[in-house]
DNA sequence: TGTCAACTTGACATCGTGTCAAGTGAGCCA
DNA sequence: TGGCTCACTTGACACGATGTCAAGTTGACA
């Protein structure tokens, strides 16, 4: 709080008079990061695909671009979430979102057949989620070195790999 | 620190004549899991394997088991990866040696000649280290409520998927 | 009996979050 | 012009966690 207040160019003390805690401070800064990225605009692509597998595709591309811009302070809401029950709960909705996204991705599948028969649509869910979180990003991006294009080519194909039958 | 100390039975000052900060008590913890669990016996059968397909699952199988073991002490260290170096290096260490263990099963398929075409042993091992996260775990396992079970077959099916051709 | 090692109590420094009190200065309105 | 309000300031403090330091106790062993 000390150095943002410091970069800002105001006292920590005002700093607490716009945003009480430091964890509310960062969900707001992801609220306007997606007001400022468009986040929205970036999903309208998915919902207008019109298979499945092409909604998978689009959802993809969209969060796979999403993350890098919310990293750092996911991030830091992420490292609070076993400390702060309200940044837990702020992320946690966040990644519920996120799911949605997923949910409809999987329902589009299943309405064309597509989805493998071994699966429930929860379980496509659950699988599709944890592929694209944000922790896999991390691992492949920043602590393996990947380009973001290696990243998004690499993760469509394996969430088509997870999620169609053979 | 104190709570540990209470739990233990002993005043705080004397964990710290043992452990000289927290970090070194985490990897102590660690190493002393890996020992009582006899985790390197555990990996006897993926060295056996006669087929890189059958290493895989082996080590997919053994790693997933050892997961939830080490989880507790592990999410202690990730915490502190940002803020202390050898916390970071210590996790990093541990990382890189279950990492040995997927380039050893890539290897393995590559020689049977049943990797993808289109990877390379070192991207496949990326990939591979990054499906079997202790991350994607705690996502499959905790958040979602995944049976030990489940994510083990599942995820035996993801790294075939996201591996072998076809 | 003396020594040593493990442990004790108790105090203290540091850092980060969050709170509280009192004061300042600019704009605005009657 | 006088007074009000709002955003901000400085400065202090509580609290919890890590880590340090000093001095004393206790029991085993030579």
């Amino acid at each position: 709080m000390s150095d943002i207040a410091r970069a800002v160019g105001i006292s920590r003390q005002a700093l607490y008079l716009h945003f009480p805690t430091r964890a509310e401070l960062l969900i707001a800064t992801t609220r306007h990061i997606d007001e400022v990225k468009d986040i929205d605009g970036r999903l309208a692509a998915s919902r207008a695909a019109a298979t499945g597998s092409e909604r998978l595709d689009a959802f993809v591309a969209a969060w796979g671009a999403y993350i890098p811009e919310i990293h750092g302070v996911g991030r830091a809401l992420m490292a609070m979430q076993h400390t702060d029950p309200e940044a837990s709960r702020a992320w946690a909705d966040r990644m519920d979102a996120m799911r949605q996204g997923c949910a409809a991705a999987v329902a589009m599948l299943a309405r064309d057949g597509d989805l493998r028969a071994d699966l429930t649509e929860t379980r496509a869910t659950d699988l599709l989620w944890s592929i694209l979180s944000v922790r896999v990003w991390e691992h492949l991006c920043l602590d393996c070195g990947w380009s973001q294009a290696d990243y998004l080519a690499e993760i469509q194909r394996l969430a088509h790999a997870a999620l169609l039958p053979h």
